[in-house]
DNA sequence: ATTAACGGCGCG
DNA sequence: AAAGCGCGCCGTTAAT
């Protein structure tokens, strides 16, 4: 896996591209070459070694091109995402990456232009972008001075493979069959009326609310109208939310929480998401890795991590070709009895589904309170059924629960917390210090003390969760790197080969020649093998998954 | 007129 | 359904 690294720097230089190969310490390895933007794509494939990593500021910029090339690289390293990473990771504090004055490679990445098909080299590095090859000395730097280089070579490759994957789903993007989802517009909503009017549903819903409430003019889209028409109806309740209507008996509440269900899906998922977001056949979703501090992916535009259950069976396979979708079964409670090597913890979900392994310790009585009080663990919850089982699941399994208990305090200190491979919390802002140390001073009133107190569990939850949810991002990242790969070495006789099109925090999905979904589905859980492996290595925890193969994701 | 915060809800 | 975490996006409303 670590076998010598090469770097192989593309950049602009004027009109031209520059390619600077570089060894693993970041010596010249020769001359660079000077190439036509239209010659990068062959080069690239010309070049293409195991063992070459394709460095740039940016692969949602640079890689596209090459994409559209058909070239497909098989390593790389992205500036942009290692800086992030370096800046924050108390494995690399006091190195020149982590004190280096901020720079235009600190900010968010630029939009990708269009859906992929232009040549983005062409467009002028960044105004104020370091040099590369000086940024990637800095980051190889930091890394070696590390206390753990290993550790983060491993992100800074998984967190790379990541970026190749979420330019190489953007690119593709997810078969989305747009007759059959107007079909569904119609039949929940009627037929397409201009925007900022209301459906024919809709409508007669909205007079439906008007009706039961005695209120002719309300506005049915505005919380606070609806909330003062409840409570005139004699009402007692304290918002318009869907899970406290529900629990109300009353003629509005019916119709009411039927338009909230479809005006959601024409605000989120209309007529407009379709024209804005589908083109050609396929939803073009931009993911941005690393787009949260835990190392989750963020997605910009088209709320391609929230597509509601209601619509996913408008993502269809081509005819002849299949939806392989895997998701990995508890996740994060997995990574938490691996990362504290919780051994009893690790048993438990040893035999298949986790939580009815701790049931069979005894420390809760049934799978749902199991699964409750492991989350309620994970997230920091005191109150309500989970936090009463908390005490009983600390002595089962002390390990798992130490660790999220330290992560708590470390946070409540105000310290960074930091993940399996490397990843760490941001520190708090000097704000949240000042407001901390104010309370706690003699001169504390009452009132502040409260809210001191509130801010510092509000971080220590926020710290506990981030180590589980970052190192089960990580896994995820290990997981879709390894998977790449694999796919890589699927096609068809005729030359058709399987795409990886979505990736959803615990969820891969491919899309596959059908004759191939098989091949695919046995690579989706031999990338999961690996991944845990690499992050834990002889930990006895399996990472099952549940995998499908389909026609739609809706039957997923 | 534009921007920011809020309530609400979708996903994990 | 439970209460704790992480997001993005919409329309409304308040602030500028």
């Amino acid at each position: 896996m670590q076998t010598e690294a090469m770097y192989c720097v593309l950049t602009n230089q004027g009109d031209e591209i520059l390619a600077t190969e570089l060894d693993e310490r970041g010596e010249l390895l020769g001359d660079p070459w000077g190439l036509e933007p239209d010659d990068v794509a062959d080069f690239v494939d010309a070049h293409e070694d195991p063992r070459t990593r394709w460095t740039w500021h940016d692969t949602g910029l640079a890689y596209p091109p090459i994409l559209a090339a058909g070239v497909r690289v098989e390593r790389a390293h992205d500036l942009r995402l290692c800086r992030a990473i370096l800046r924050r990771s108390a494995l690399t504090e006091g190195s020149g990456i982590a004190t280096a004055p901020r720079d235009a490679l600190d900010e968010e990445p630029p939009l990708p232009a269009g859906s992929g098909a232009e040549t983005l080299f062409e467009v002028p590095a960044g105004a104020g972008l370091p040099d590369p090859v000086t940024e990637l000395r800095r980051q190889l730097k930091a890394v070696a001075g590390s206390p753990d280089p290993g550790r983060l070579r491993l992100l800074l490759a998984a967190e790379s493979a990541g970026g190749l994957a979420a330019t190489e789903m953007r690119v593709a993007g997810l078969p989305w069959d747009s007759e059959r989802h107007r079909a569904l517009l119609t039949e929940l909503l009627g037929p397409r009326v201009p925007a900022g009017q209301r459906p024919l549903v809709l409508e007669q819903l909205a007079a439906r609310i008007r009706d039961a409430l005695d209120a002719p003019t309300l506005n049915p889209d505005s919380p606070q109208e609806v909330l003062s028409a409840l409570q005139s109806a004699g009402l007692q309740v304290t918002s318009t939310r869907s899970a406290e209507l529900s629990r109300i008996e009353h003629p509005v509440i019916e119709p009411l929480l039927e338009y909230k269900k479809r005006v959601r899906l024409l605000t989120a998922n209309g007529w407009s998401w379709l024209d804005t977001w589908v083109v050609d056949g396929r939803f073009h979703a931009d993911f941005l890795p690393g787009g949260v501090p835990s190392g989750r992916w963020a997605a910009r535009g088209g709320g391609a991590l929230q597509l509601p259950k209601q619509v996913r069976s408008a993502v269809v396979a081509h005819p002849g070709w299949k939806l392989v979708v895997a998701d990995a079964a508890q996740l994060e409670p997995r990574v938490l009895a691996a990362m504290s090597g919780d051994t009893a913890m690790a048993a438990a979900g040893r035999a298949g589904d986790l939580y009815e392994g701790i049931v069979a310790t005894g420390a809760v009585p049934d799978r749902n309170a199991a699964k409750y009080a492991v989350l309620g663990a994970i997230y920091g919850a005191t109150a309500g059924q989970s936090g009463r089982l908390l005490p009983s699941l600390a002595r089962a399994f002390p390990q798992a629960l130490g660790l999220v208990e330290s992560a708590a305090r470390a946070g409540e200190r105000g310290e960074k917390v930091t993940t399996r491979l490397g990843r760490s919390s941001p520190a708090p802002d000097g704000r949240w210090r000042d407001l901390v140390s104010a309370a706690s001073g003699a001169a504390g009133t009452p009132a502040e003390e409260s809210r001191a107190r509130s801010i510092l569990r509000e971080r220590g939850r926020f710290s506990r969760n981030f180590v589980v949810q970052g190192t089960a991002a990580e896994w995820a990242l290990c997981w879709l790197a390894d998977l790449r790969r694999r796919l890589a070495a699927l096609r068809t006789p005729e030359g058709q080969a399987p795409e990886l099109v979505y990736f959803l925090h615990d969820e891969v999905m491919v899309h596959a020649p059908e004759e191939l979904a098989a091949p695919v589905a046995e690579a989706v859980r031999a990338a999961a093998d690996s991944a845990g492996n690499l992050l834990f290595p002889g930990f006895p925890i399996p990472f099952p998954l549940e995998v499908t193969v389909v026609d739609d994701y809706g039957q997923a």
